[in-house]
RNA sequence: GCGCCCGUAGCUCAACCGGAUAGAGCAUCGGCCUUCUAAGCCGAGGGUUGAAGGUUCGAGUCCUUCCGGGCGUGCCA
């Protein structure tokens, strides 16, 4: 249940029948003393009714029926309401009858797009943002019940794959070479750019594959299935959900390419500027005030990013059936993505009921605060860093535990290492840049996946300790300890923050909640023994193990994370 | 030039349509292992939220100006 959007109606139902029609405003309380839940609309409402604000919250309170879960409701301050939850109400929530997470009653179909690589390129760092943030978002919709189209909107088209087709011309198509895109692209570039010759032989072949060559069509699907290759065993080690049917590939929207023009143009929408085909939209205003255009077909007839965008986005609502679409790509294409936006609400693409969300994240940044790089200040490799995070939990493992086999000591890195770096990346606010810091990542201290992933293994190690099989826990806790109470609190709001997350899109709102979790669970470990309490002590302290133990899982899961039984 | 984002403790980050005394972690200092994993727990110090105005019962949050940083800005993606 959701406790807060549950708070929320019941306050805001009493503030109509007290006379005022708006919103209660219920949010976690900000001090202990304040309760678990404070409303903070009865401020605003009175003002805007024109009465005494401490009146109205007196007229609320006595209206509100919150008995069934409250212990108690106070007003305090100029207005405030504080509602502390009764801790039997509390247990009930956490009852073994009760699910961790209820599917939503009004589900949407939402595309996600999301990773959408360059296929010319070995995926960089670059990648991971996208990848790790949309597939989260992924797990988290479905977790909640909606229904998510994963759409990898790769790149495949375009001026520099006839550098690569020509290239891998010379080299013959089973150039050993291609087992590393990155050199192979290097290589190629350089080419390009040293030989006049080999860069006219790129252009023409840009020219010929667009035009349907079938010699340069199959060594392109040749080249593109190899890139894809690669792709998919980044996908695997990262443990991301990705698959070969959803990509959906640039080239996939080149029929639908003049399409889009042509319905722009019936529109009334398309005007030619300087030999190019523009939509000018008044929201959008460059130097001096002028019109800024949306350029879709170039004075040489090409089609540009905006076009094949336009498209996916007609191709997502028409055809996909999408009422939400999320496109998860970088801060910098965002006046890109409001433009897109407009044009296909303006082109009747999208109505006003289909939510089109552009997810913004911001760059990885180095110690220096610079961007990412290598030491050598190239960009480093996807593959690189997932070695290295391995590498470097490899070492903390054995440190911690010399006595651990090699292979539960791999496995326990791959883990560890692997969470620790999506972790680091999920549980910041996605919009800002963020400085990357293995130490800081891998530190097991504070806000991390090793602490989150640390607090389950001590719930595991807990039950097989006292040979107990979670699945026959039944029944509901009776919560005495301050500790128990507080643990309790986080448990219950397990289905509110995913919620929000979810609206949001924000996968940082469910690790700050785990880590809240985590240290609830800690404490109360410390201050409330469970295998040694008398019988009916133990079994409620059992059932509040195995809820944070399934809370921190079903968390950690929807994030794309790994648990393991001991670390 | 114009537009968007950002600026919070020494460092890395929070703060849910504007809500009460701005919170965590790291680092620093001090406690806690004969008891379920000390990769842990408990406590202390640390702030003019870049600056100045404004709006209001109330501003880190909204508005204006300025400073500093990042990213964009008609035919790359």
């Amino acid at each position: 249940m959701n406790l807060r959007a549950e708070l929320e109606q019941r306050v805001s139902a009493a503030l109509q029948a007290s006379g005022v029609d708006a919103p209660a405003q219920v949010a976690p309380a900000a001090r202990p003393e304040f309760g678990d839940y404070q409303a903070n609309g009865i401020m605003g409402a009175a003002k805007r009714a024109g009465m005494k604000p401490r009146a109205l919250a007196e007229a609320v309170v006595s209206a509100a029926q919150l008995d069934d879960l409250a212990s108690k409701v106070e007003i305090a301050g100029p207005g405030f309401i504080n509602i502390h939850l009764r801790p039997d109400y509390l247990a009930s929530m956490l009852s073994s009858e009760q699910p961790l997470v209820e599917p939503t009653s009004t589900p949407d179909r939402v595309v996600i797009d999301y990773s959408s690589v360059n296929l010319a390129k070995e995926m960089h760092v670059g990648h991971l943002r996208s990848t790790i943030i949309g597939d989260a978002l992924a797990l988290l919709l479905e977790a909640l019940g909606h229904e998510v189209i994963r759409q990898n909107h790769v790149g495949d088209w375009g001026t520099q794959f006839g550098m690569l087709l020509a290239f891998l011309e010379e080299k013959g198509e089973d150039s050993e070479q291609l087992a590393d895109l990155e050199k192979f692209y290097v290589a190629a570039k350089k080419r390009f750019d040293q030989d006049a010759d080999f860069a006219d032989r790129a252009r023409s072949k840009v020219v010929l594959l667009q035009g349907g060559d079938p010699d340069s069509k199959r060594l392109w699907q040749r080249f593109i299935a190899v890139s894809i290759a690669h792709c998919n065993e980044i996908y695997q080690r990262l443990g991301v959900t990705l698959r070969d049917e959803h990509i959906m590939p640039e080239s996939a929207y080149n029929a639908d390419l003049s399409v889009v023009i042509e319905e722009l143009r019936q529109q009334g929408l398309l005007s030619e500027d300087q030999g190019a085909q523009c939509v000018f939209l008044d929201a959008f205003k460059g130097r001096d005030d002028k019109p800024l255009p949306v350029i879709v077909q170039k004075s040489d007839g090409g089609y540009l990013y905006a076009t094949t965008d336009l498209a996916a986005l007609r191709y997502r609502v028409q055809k996909l059936g999408a009422n939400r679409i999320l496109v998860v790509v970088g801060a910098e294409q965002s006046l890109h993505f409001q433009q897109v936006f407009a044009v296909g609400r303006a082109a009747g693409y999208a109505d006003d009921e289909t939510r089109l969300e552009h997810i913004t994240f911001g760059n990885m940044l180095g110690p220096d605060g610079k961007k990412f790089s290598t030491r050598a200040g190239g960009v480093m490799k996807l593959s690189d860093l997932l070695d290295e995070a391995e590498q470097r939990a490899t070492g903390l493992v054995a440190e911690k535990n010399p006595d651990m086999d090699a292979a539960e000591c791999r496995e326990v890195a791959r883990v560890v290492g692997l969470g620790a770096l999506k972790y680091a990346d999920l549980s910041k606010n996605r919009t800002s840049n963020y400085v990357f810091d293995w130490d800081q990542m891998l530190s097991f201290e504070g806000n991390t996946a090793p602490y989150l992933q640390y607090a389950y293994t001590r719930i595991r190690s807990l039950l097989r300790r006292g040979g107990i099989d979670p699945d026959k826990l039944q029944g509901q806790p009776v919560l005495t300890e301050p500790a128990e109470v507080a643990l309790a609190l986080r448990l219950a709001r397990l289905q509110e923050v995913l919620e929000q997350a979810a609206a949001d899109a924000m996968p940082s709102h469910l690790c700050t909640y785990l880590y809240e979790l985590a240290s609830a669970y800690m404490s109360f470990y410390e201050q409330c023994p469970v295998l040694s309490a008398d019988a009916k002590v133990r079994d409620s302290r059992l059932l509040l193990c195995r809820r944070t133990m399934q809370t921190l899982k079903q968390g950690l899961d929807v994030l794309g994370i790994e648990t393991i039984e001991r670390m």
